[in-house]
DNA sequence: CGTGTCGTTGAGCGCTTTCAACCCTGGTGG
DNA sequence: CCACCAGGGTTGAAAGCGCTCAACGACACG
């Protein structure tokens, strides 16, 4: 349903009676002082999105800290030829933008609402504030970034190897619970075509290759379901040019050792 | 000239006594208070490495930040073929290893000497103390732990590119000086291999695509040094495989206006 | 003057993209 | 209840681009 445009961007949507409770659940909050969080309830401002509407364009400026309610955000680079390059998926309890609002750069990335999506706005002001006063929350801060940091460095991974193929196993062998040695099921967090985005691919190529792997055995599918069979035989899949001719995949299945 | 392996990562090459000088004067300790850098330098250690030797390996344990005091380091993630996806570059007075000593979190990438260099250790426990017990330090940490991740942010815009050419054009494209227009020198910081590496492509493309800007008129080479004679025409150069076919560039160049 | 490192060039293959059409599902309104 | 539509996903055919392997050239060093 679309939203009036002046309704944009600056919806109440949550009594502030209740926003303390609601922010106070939230991840990012998690470990908050109660001062500060009221302070953040008092001085925050609720914006709504709808799906698709953009919060902030590449190369713009991104005033503030934005932590997600509701919904989620989609930040990717844009390229030529209409293609976007996903480098995150910020789901409810996650923030974005502190890179920015600390240095003051302007925003690497565009950010588009994936789904509808309810978002909390903390100032700049506001938020270097909170982080100056309180050395915990710096430190907080600063694992957080750490913690980005180390996830952006394992998309890059993912994106560094040469063929889909590769790329689809370790991307989906992130999802691998501890101690499922071989088989474990999981649920795609996205749009497959988002996720293609995030790998580099397109989502012609991020499909073919799923249909690969299932005719292969190694997983099966079912919508955003995705159960892996095989964890170990993943990683050491060959791509020998196989998702191009589906009789010819075959043969190869009944010559290697079936996967399933 | 190899070293007896006895003495790899131990020698001492800095007397104690203008150790405190040496690294006073590197740009990562800009701002310490005096008896923060007596206390690093008394209780760090120094660290000679010869060219291509490794400090560290994916998915190994890093358990000290590191800041280079000579030479270069170059953190990349290995990957089957043989190839190197560089992620960084570490030159003289610049620090590696933050996220994965504040987290513990095994180290993301292969660290190797690509030149015989000289390091300082400034071990886990020495330097989470540093940090505890002085918020502007850990404020400082945060910058650049931000900034680093702006710039791993621009790394994965240029290896989001379709073509080696706009992969390339990108990476030049960020040495341009401010007010540069269109034209300015820049030297390639590393050996075009580990460049090439850096924006995933293979050293031979990179080379290609260099001496395909050269035939365009796009860029004017000699050795490492580089002159840039049209920013803007580089961003639009159409990569239409050109750079196979040295007599059908001829044509284009005489097609389409000359850059030059 | 050998030797090793680095960079360049050539030929061929293979993977991915591109553009196109088609399928499938859920929501909507008559 | 069904026709219709939009969004998401799948599949096909063709062409482009980069990788691989190999050989060669340039250069510094001992």
């Amino acid at each position: 349903m679309p939203i009036a445009p002046g309704h944009y961007m600056n919806a109440l949507h949550i009594p502030i009676a209740h926003l303390l409770d609601t922010i106070g659940r939230l991840a990012y909050f998690k470990g908050w002082r109660a001062d500060q969080l009221a302070r953040v309830a008092a001085e925050a401002h609720q914006v709504a999105l709808a799906k698709n509407e953009r919060l902030a364009a590449k190369g713009g400026l991104l005033d503030a800290l934005y932590v997600v309610i509701s919904g989620q955000m989609r930040l990717f680079i844009p390229l030529p030829s209409n293609m976007e390059r996903v480098i995150r998926l910020v789901g409810q309890g996650e923030s974005l933008g502190e890179s920015c609002v600390l240095l003051g750069d302007p925003c690497p990335y565009d950010i588009i609402a994936s789904k509808a999506s309810h978002l909390l706005r903390i100032d700049a002001l506001t938020y270097r504030r909170e982080l100056r006063t309180d050395p915990v929350l710096t430190e907080r801060t600063l694992l957080l970034l750490a913690r980005r940091l180390l996830d952006t460095l394992r998309e890059t991974e993912i994106c560094a190897q040469r063929t889909g193929v590769q790329k689809v196993a370790c991307y989906l062998l992130q999802f691998r619970p501890q101690g499922a040695e071989t088989q474990f099921e999981m649920r795609l967090p996205a749009r497959k075509r988002d996720i293609a985005g995030q790998l580099g691919l397109s989502q012609e190529t991020f499909s073919r290759v799923l249909a690969f792997l299932v005719r292969q055995g190694a997983i099966h599918m079912k919508g955003n379901l995705i159960r892996v069979n095989n964890a170990a035989g993943l990683a050491t899949l060959n791509p020998t040019g196989c998702y191009r001719e589906p009789e010819a995949c075959e043969k190869l299945i009944q010559v290697n050792a079936p996967v399933g």
